[in-house]
DNA sequence: CAGCATCCAAAACGATACTG
DNA sequence: CAGTATCGTTTTGGATGCTG
């Protein structure tokens, strides 16, 4: 409690509190179904968007784009033709799984 | 995967995926950290306002509104003079725990 | 103390159309 | 296929001032 903010040479927010660190490199509410998805294994763009009821291309590539800034995610290129890309966890990401079941676990006691 | 997302007659999102459930339970990035402080035990409105630096008092009440809908936290009024307000978890709130206890984890792990 | 009301700025997001 | 670009809407939330 009492955590410090402050604002790092990149004017990001470096965030001192665990959970802020997590919501943080999450980021959004497009970015925990992503993961719900990839934790089921390597998935391609136009998967995650069908998976994913609702979601635009541009929201999926925005949260793309932050996990993978955020270490979470990696984005692979197949240089075929057409394109290929498939999006996997890192390490990291992976570590993320317990987080997530926890939430399925709620989810389905509660909801 | 492929779930759906319906509205009911109060035009609030009906959500099938547990994962997105508790994304909608909780609501918000402050609601959070809210959490974060109950856990710990009862609240006073200024004491949460002191301890999650940088939340109005706006998006506090917000936060606060949402959660007590969502039968996570009570508001116990006491008619004193000023009026005290106190806020605790139900058993529905408490059983979040085990999420915001990973996510401590992990940001402490990772961050 | 514990808010609510108002106003306004910024960010997030959806739809759509287009490209290498 | 895997995006990018653009536009417009919605949501979110900070600032401020007021009230029982």
């Amino acid at each position: 409690m009492g955590e410090q903010s402050i604002e790092n040479q990149d004017s990001e927010l470096v965030v001192e509190c665990s959970i802020e660190k997590v919501l943080d490199v999450i980021g959004s509410k497009w970015s925990f179904l992503i993961l719900r998805e990839l934790f089921c294994g390597v998935k391609r763009f136009s998967e995650l968007q069908r998976a994913i009821q609702g979601v635009s291309p541009k929201a999926l590539t925005d949260a793309l784009r932050h996990l993978e800034k955020h270490d979470i995610v990696i984005r692979t290129v197949y240089p075929t033709v057409p394109v290929k890309v498939e999006y996997s966890l890192t390490e990291k990401g992976q570590d993320l799984h317990t987080i997530i079941k926890e939430m399925k676990y709620w989810g389905a006691k509660w909801g």
